[in-house]
DNA sequence: GCCGTCATGTAAATAGTTACATGATTAA
DNA sequence: TTAATCATGTAACTATTTACATGACGGC
C-alpha cells in the first residue's frame, strides 16, 4: 500500500466527517485540529487532486446552482481503507516540537534579566490566550457535536492541549520568580 | 540588519559557546537543545558557509596537524551583535506543534478501542524515555557546566521540557482510564 | 458600490531531511 | 583488521508557506 505524509491522512480523515470542500476543510482544521495540526490552502488543495489522481477519493463538481465551482470530494472505500491502515499503523518516532521562546531562553545569558522577564511574561499571555481558545472549541464541539461519536476523540486532544498549556503556563510563573 | 531562519540563529548561539566546528555543533545540540531545536548536518554546513559570507563568523582551517580538514568557525563582533538583536525581538507567532498521535487519536473512532489503547500506551512509554532522557541532560549539565552562566538558562529549558511531558503522561494514564 | 465571505487554484520561495560520497584516526 | 568515531560536504527530494490571481454572492 502506497504510503502518504501525515497532512494527506489528515484530510483523508477530515473527509469522513461532513466537510467534503478544500475550503470547508480548511474551516474545519482551523476550528478543531488547529492545535495539533495546520494546514494551509497550498498543500489542501494539491492533495485533493492527489487522492482522486489515486482513487482514494471521488469528486463531484456542483458548478449548476448558485455559486460556482464548487467541487465535492467523497472517500471511496480504498480511501477508507487506507486511512484506516494508517491509524493502526504504529508512531515511529514522535518528533520533538520547535520552540522559538526554549531557543531564546538557552542563549539568555546574552541579554538583560529583563528582558528574559519580558520574554517569558509575553510567552505566558499567549498560553492563557491559547488555552482559552481550546476552552471555546471545547465548548463548540460539546454544543454542536455531542451527538457524534468522534466527538469523544476530538475532546481527548483538547484535553491534551489544554494540560500541556497548563504545565507550561506554571512553568513559566516558576521561572520568572526565579529570574526576577 | 537582515534577517535569518530561527536554525541560523541556533548555530550563532551555539558558536558562543566552545563549540567551532560543524561536527561539534550537531554535538551540542543533540545534547543540549534537542528537546526543542533538532538540526541535521544539511543545514548546519550550507549554514556556517553563509555566516562566513555575511561576515558573522570567521573559519580557520586547521588542517596541519594530525586529522585533516577541521574547519574551526569564530563569531565577529557583527555575528555577536545579530544574534543579540535576535534574542531581543519579540516572538511574533507560537506555532502549534504537530502531534501524529493526536491526529490518529482525533480519528479513533474508525479503529477498535483496543488499538486506541495500545497507541495510548506506546506514547506513554516514549513520554516516560523523554523524561529520562532531560533528567539526564541535566544531570550532564549539573556536572559539567555548572560553573557556566550559561547553564541557569539551560536548566530552565529543561525543566519546561519535564513538565511538559509529565503533564503529557497525565494526560495519558487519564485517557486510558476513559477508554478502557 | 464596497466589504466580508465563499471558493479554487498556482508559482515561487523557503525549510528541512535523507542519502550519498569521502577519508582519516583510534581502540578493540 | 574491523568497527566506531571524527569530520566535511553535496544532491535530491519532500514538505510547507506565502503571495498572487480570480471571481461570484449577499448585505449594508
Amino acid at each position: 500500500m502506497k504510503s502518504y505524509n501525515n497532512t494527506t491522512y489528515a484530510i483523508l480523515g477530515i473527509l469522513t466527517t461532513d466537510c467534503t470542500s478544500g475550503y470547508s476543510i480548511k474551516q474545519f482544521m482551523d476550528q478543531s485540529l488547529n492545535h495539533f495540526w495546520k494546514i494551509s490552502y497550498g498543500q489542501i488543495y494539491p492533495t485533493l487532486k492527489l487522492l482522486v489522481e489515486d482513487g482514494l477519493a471521488e469528486v463531484k463538481s456542483a458548478s449548476t446552482s448558485g455559486r460556482a465551482d464548487k467541487n465535492e470530494y467523497f472517500l471511496t472505500e480504498k480511501g477508507l481503507a487506507t486511512l484506516k491502515n494508517w491509524i493502526e499503523q504504529p508512531i515511529d518516532q514522535v518528533p520533538a516540537e520547535r520552540n522559538e521562546v526554549l531557543l531564546k531562553l538557552f542563549f539568555g545569558s546574552h541579554q538583560s534579566p529583563e528582558r528574559t522577564v519580558s520574554l517569558l511574561e509575553e510567552y505566558q499571555k499567549t498560553l492563557e490566550a491559547r488555552h482559552a481558545t481550546y476552552e471555546a472549541i471545547e465548548q463548540g464541539i460539546r454544543h454542536n457535536h455531542h451527538e457524534e461519536q468522534d466527538a469523544m476523540y476530538w475532546l481527548f486532544t483538547l484535553d491534551y492541549g489544554k494540560r500541556v498549556t497548563q504545565a507550561a503556563i506554571g512553568w513559566c510563573e516558576y521561572t520568572l520568580k526565579n529570574i526576577r
